[in-house]
DNA sequence: TCCCAGGCTTGGT
DNA sequence: ACCAAGCATGGG
């Protein structure tokens, strides 16, 4: 069986709040209170205690991927005097308080922008069982201790699978923009140069010329996948905050550079309050 | 050039 | 009927 890697409990961690706060939806939590999910071609079972955590993989294999992919490579208390800096106190400090433990994850960058085009108009369990039904359609299938998963489709796989093998899994508009997608990625855009080599508004304005990619689909790849802390996605809930905490208005250029952790943060606790 | 309104797939309530 | 981590489109 697997090789369990054990962790002393970072501060600012809980996997609760990473898996649950919306930036991903290939994890679920077991009845054995260990959060699973596919990422990198592998599966990675994730559990915790107050002292520790724990992980299916090695030490060298923390260092080298699963540390960054699960945020820990940034102090989250530097991260918060640098947001409180840059807000009126109030609102932020709650959020910070209630959002406590959320890390930004940097997930893949292909399927990141999928699911953020998948999110559009749709509901989380919804675009959930989206991507779940892509991935197990037309997604490589693997096997780990004796289950059966599925990797998130490449690109030429969506094209393969056509607008209409996408539309028969209930994709619905959104197909069509898979499609874009696949055909920028699969003809010279690289996501992995636009993470390593370019602003962020560099990177929005080339991620907004896929149809069917807005600032709101490109901000959360930026964000979640492209190690743009600074950008700051603007949906219906943020926009809701906006307005009842910031006067209908918030200059998002003065922010500073992690203002999309504080967008995580925001989101969480307005919807806590739900 | 910018702003605004209504449409779009589907499923849950 | 209305809503859900939006975007493309056309008209003014």
């Amino acid at each position: 069986m697997d090789n369990i890697l054990c962790i002393k409990r970072p501060k600012h961690f809980d996997l609760d709040k990473i898996f649950d706060c919306g930036q991903c939806f290939r994890f679920e939590k077991g009845d054995d209170n260990v959060w699973e999910g596919v990422a990198y071609g592998r599966v990675l079972r994730a559990s915790q205690d107050d002292e520790n955590i724990y992980l299916n993989c090695t030490k060298d294999e923390f260092d080298k991927l699963w540390q960054k992919y699960l945020g820990l490579d940034l102090d989250y208390d530097e991260v918060n005097a640098d947001i409180i800096k840059h807000f009126e106190p109030g609102v932020m400090q709650s959020a910070i308080e209630a959002g406590d433990g959320i890390r930004i994850m940097r997930q893949e960058p292909w399927e990141t922008l999928c699911s953020f085009i998948i999110s559009q108009n749709n509901n989380i369990p919804r675009i959930k069982s989206l991507i779940s039904a892509v991935c197990r359609n037309y997604g490589e299938k693997f096997e780990y201790n004796g289950k059966e998963y599925y990797a998130f489709p490449t690109p030429e796989a969506l094209l393969a699978a056509g607008e209409e093998g996408l539309k028969a899994l209930k994709t619905g508009f959104r197909a069509g923009y898979l499609i874009s997608a696949a055909e920028h990625c699969s003809n010279g855009m690289d996501l992995c140069k636009i993470r390593d080599e370019y602003t962020y508004e560099q990177g929005l304005d080339e991620l907004c010329t896929i149809k069917g990619v807005g600032p709101k689909v490109a901000s959360c790849t930026l964000l979640f996948a492209l190690d743009k802390t600074g950008a700051f996605p603007v949906d219906v809930w943020i926009k809701r905050t906006i307005d009842k905490y910031f006067g209908g208005s918030l200059d998002v250029s003065s922010l500073g550079d992690y203002a999309g952790i504080a967008q995580q943060y925001l989101f969480y606790y307005e919807r806590s309050l739900k």
